[in-house]
DNA sequence: GCCTGTGAATCCATTCACAGCT
DNA sequence: AGCTGTGAATGGATTCACAGGC
């Protein structure tokens, strides 16, 4: 990454996403160039914004020209390390956590699961995609070394998410995307983010509730 | 809504239901007062902010002592709205939208799942939960009025997502929930909450890569 | 002494506006 | 002329620090 001297802002880091979608769509498109006007336009943001956003990390556009969308999107991939392969591991096969493992953006994007736990001895040895085998969380200490998981899904009920969360964290996973409504507590070194639609939700029932 | 004449941030209201979480573990455990030092650590936030948030819709604490459990939890919940009931329907019943209507703590929080709307001949007809058949949705603009729909729930694939939150609010849906990674492009009145997983896996494919 | 409520100070992000390149 | 890159200005939100009440 070009210039981590200057500290780059974590909203701006979450704007990079935003940017890629349509991306990808004027590539498919092959509009070769694009402005900051147009881009934000698509994203719904502030033209400066996107200008600024993309210069915290090098000089990607051209003066009088604007962005050339196949390189931009490489960069932008590359900054956000979409241009890896992630293995992810999930914890859960509810509901929830088996929408999830079928999910057809997860791996389109490059994030695979290439394992699965669960507690319920209904579910553990079932055999899903990939010859993936629902397996007991006791294993979880062996098997993310062994698969090189780096990145653990929690689709739990809440009141088992921070124990799962901390026989990741102790098993050398430094990065959780909890769905479970519960705040976890996290060693320093890693990184959690929180999927949680019920937010969403009250914050809409809220602005309703003021709309009248 | 007591203080509305100050404008409240909105990351206010995204942080209340933050603390609604553990005051109803509290409550539980029949802990009666709570002060905004310890309430802040267990969301993990600055105790002047918890303050700060609180003191914008009255004044719920009384000094020297902190905030009766029972009755803060309460406002909260009038403040959100989430001491009211709201009918929601869903569009899109994949794996995902499946997921979403079985949840329960949907149900727990007292949004309602009244009506299903999926596209696809093999599924329309079938029979759910509460007697909810699975409908198209070309119905949608006759069942929001009858059913008093006031959410919409967007589970679709994203190409289809537009249209689909076109039909709701000229149906007469004001707020949308939207699993699709897309940006929807709204009228003035009304609200979107997006819900996307890949962006936050691509945050902490990023924080992972800067880790080294 | 303890803890809330809140003005003041600080910090951070967004937007403006223009210099500089093509 | 057109559009990027960026310092300066603005606008918000967070945190500090303390006055005021229990």
């Amino acid at each position: 990454m070009l210039r981590n001297h200057k500290k780059i802002p974590e909203p701006t880091i979450e704007r990079l996403p935003l940017y890629s979608r349509p991306l990808e769509e004027l590539l498919k498109a092959e509009v070769p160039v694009v402005s900051s006007d147009t881009l934000a336009k698509l994203c719904g943001v502030n033209p400066a914004q996107v200008r600024k956003d993309l210069a915290y990390f090098g000089e990607f556009g051209v003066r009088g020209v604007g962005y050339e969308v196949a390189s931009l999107l490489k960069e932008i991939k590359k900054i956000l390390g979409t241009d890896r392969k992630w293995r992810l591991c999930l914890v859960g096969f509810g509901n929830l956590g088996s929408a999830l493992f079928e999910n057809h953006n997860f791996r389109r994007r490059g994030y695979t699961f290439v394992a699965v736990f669960d507690s319920d001895p209904a579910k553990i040895g079932r055999i899903l995609e990939n010859g993936i085998v629902v397996e007991h969380p006791k294993k979880i200490k062996e098997a993310v070394p062994r698969l090189h998981i780096q990145i653990g899904v929690i689709a739990t009920p809440p009141f088992k998410a921070q124990r799962v969360a901390e026989m990741l964290f102790s098993a050398g996973v430094r990065a959780v995307l909890n769905f479970a409504p519960i705040q976890i507590r996290k060693p320093e070194c890693c990184v959690v983010e929180n999927v949680d639609f019920t937010i969403s939700l009250e914050n809409l029932a809220y602005h309703l509730a003021k709309l009248h």
